[in-house]
DNA sequence: ACCTGAACACCGTTCAAGT
DNA sequence: ACCTGAACACCGTTCAAGT
């Protein structure tokens, strides 16, 4: 996935009927001012679309994006995304990929200087969640999208991330039986923490049917002591600190694999 | 659940148009042939529903099931359904419900004689496993449906549980803090593991959609040669083992959260 | 080459009508 | 009380036609 086509118009609101606070009207309504000329109306392509789609997503959730919606939003029939996309299916399978390619991109992640695989790992693991926060309704995708072989495991779901995976570890003195169980255990922590940590984000913009969030609801939960006592600190965000701790375990345990080779 | 309900016309091809080998008309127009009293016919229920709909799900997959579907499958109009469940939304909700409900019936999970509180989180994590792997297909709904509060974290999505839980904890000298942690850590564990589990599972039962499985795919792995020569390893099947190996971990971890109060 | 209008086979859901 | 037929507002997708 090469970064050249980053090039993007905005990553900001670019629905269509979007009015600025100048008053003046967006992008795609600026042919009938004729201040640009109707050629140069933004290029339809793939990577446009999955874009928007992605942008659709964050802000309306997966089950609001339809393909007449999301030509809507391009400015365009939904007809004509099927030049560029086979079908939803795929769209969303594209989304996934662009999820997984944003990591790549991430100049945090592989660090020109190679260090340690504690290092390494740590550094994937963060990219990862960064890139679950940065999205966290879209996320679940890569979760809930099937899997191409049993070897691609979400949320590390290309061949050219197992690849970097993998060799990342083998060549820093791992066994290939240690190599693919650290692979094991490091998806397993990776989804578990992430999907639950943008579930919960994911309610808080949901789609608006959060009840029982008040103070009002002791009522409901009086047969439910503990739940009542706890509800404070169970609400309480901790996530960070608490992927941190567990990946900092999960490392440890990784060392001992290595180890017992 | 109960076995009552079981009696149903027949597991297979219930399609409004089938005929069987015999040129038989099937069960639906039985009442035409007046083998079969009208009044008798089945009756139409919230739970029959519910489990007519999760029978489609592991057959068929989730993006199958369509109240029109699973109308014509209960010998009905879509329309009926309406009149006991409010809506597709509420009824996968209905879902996730009986499977959670389903764990509260396993006699293996709360077992009488209280034991440690080790023996009851072990219980409780092979409880949702069997869940999880009694229903593949269904599973990821209890991962994906949106939460009703913060501190109900799937896979343990009812109040029942997360004050079973909790309690549990709590009466065996973990602190507020300490069980509120554990609460926390288990659920990401058993969402992890379960949803890869069930998703290497759900990819055999697949949509047919599963390529590169066979063996003449090198070709296209030679450019990953690290996950050519790990791809036996990784697709060998274990879940089970690593559940166990680190359902044990997480454990320890939890033994020293409670001792460190 | 890219976009569209019209159409097809489906959806979920409502509602007045039947029994 | 429960089920249905017909209808509505939407889907994804195809295809011949336009530019």
């Amino acid at each position: 996935m090469p970064p050249a086509d980053e090039i993007r118009p905005g990553d900001d609101d670019t629905s269509p009927s979007a009015i600025d606070a100048e008053g003046q009207v967006d992008a795609d309504a600026a042919i009938v001012l004729g201040d640009a000329p109707p050629s140069t109306r933004v290029q339809l392509d793939r990577r446009r679309i999955v874009d928007t789609a992605l942008e659709h997503i964050e802000e309306s959730g997966l089950s609001t994006l339809t393909m007449r919606r999301l030509g809507a939003r391009l400015g365009v029939e939904a007809m004509s995304l099927y030049h560029h996309v086979p079908g939803k299916e795929e769209l969303l399978d594209a989304i996934v990929d662009v999820l997984i390619g944003d990591m790549r991109a991430d100049p945090d992640v592989l660090a020109a200087p190679e260090t340690s695989w504690q290092d390494f790992l740590q550094r994937l693991a963060h990219g990862v969640r960064r890139v679950a926060l940065a999205h966290p309704r879209s996320f679940p995708l890569v979760a809930s999208r099937p899997p191409e072989a049993p070897w691609l495991r979400p949320p590390l779901r290309s061949l050219d991330w197992v690849e970097t995976f993998l060799s990342g570890l083998t060549d820093n003195g791992f066994s290939d039986e240690a190599a693919a169980a650290s692979y094991r255990s490091f998806t397993s922590f990776l989804l578990g923490h992430l999907l639950l940590e943008v579930s919960t984000l994911g309610a808080d913009i949901g789609p608006l049917d959060v009840l029982d969030d008040g103070d009002g609801d002791d009522g409901e939960l009086s047969q439910f002591p503990t739940v009542l006592r706890l509800r404070a600190r169970l609400r309480e965000d901790h996530a960070a600190a608490e992927f941190e701790e567990a990946l900092e375990e999960l490392l440890e345990r990784i060392t001992l694999v290595r180890a017992q080779q």
